[in-house]
DNA sequence: GATGATATCTTCTACATTGTAGTTTTGGTG
DNA sequence: CACCAAAACTACAATGTAGAAGATATCATC
């Protein structure tokens, strides 16, 4: 049974670009996000797979989107953070900080 | 082949109490610092299956340290953190920190 | 001063969860 | 039907995690 308390570090990036893109959040973005952002470049494959598992565990909702008139074109699936997601995600953040806290970031060697 | 430029988050946190432990780092103590600091409790093996494993990577050091005269006490092992693990924690911070950006945490629902 | 009880620590083993890429399938247009 | 956009599926590698087993000291005591 995964647990839906600690984030995996690629489980709280996805999650950050969910919150970022706001009503917009589809595979595509969400990679693109990630990409711009963090400098990145994961397979759109690992994004699928990490949100399904986190939709699972109740971290996030999707819906079907109406398809677009554009060229191609299957309906996206749009995914939205769910209030456990946001509230892990403030708990993940929550511990790093308290890890860092008086280090000074960058620490050096 | 594991890769060394991305860390997990529970590598993250266990570096992290290595750079607070400074030259006092071993199993017991790292263990004591994340229970304290991050609240969370985690198993004296999961922390050493953690260590060696980034000790393969290069990202952290270990030297067996004499037995001190107390009770029981085994020659204890200390882990120093290495250059490379340094770089691997600014950069995972730095990640982090651009896709917090601008969003002002905790982030809320 | 051997010897076993016990304390402090580390290793080993095993398995669950997360990370990640690549291929295939599904729907829509021109 | 050729082709485009996007999602679902499959498979495997890396990370997370616990718990049992092994090492090596001191202490008490006879």
């Amino acid at each position: 049974m995964p647990r839906n308390d600690y984030l995996g570090a690629f489980e709280q990036i996805v999650l950050l670009a969910l919150v970022r893109l706001r009503n917009n959040a589809y595979g595509v973005t969400i990679r693109r996000e990630i990409a711009e952002r963090a400098g990145r470049d994961v397979s759109i494959g690992a994004i699928y797979t990490t949100l399904e598992r986190m939709e699972r565990k109740g971290l996030v909702t999707s819906f079907r989107g109406e398809p677009t008139p554009e060229r191609g074109g299957r309906g996206k699936r749009y995914y939205v953070i769910a209030a456990p997601g946001v509230e892990a995600l403030n708990r993940s953040r929550d511990v790093i900080d308290r890890m860092w806290d008086g280090l000074g970031a960058p620490v050096e060697a």
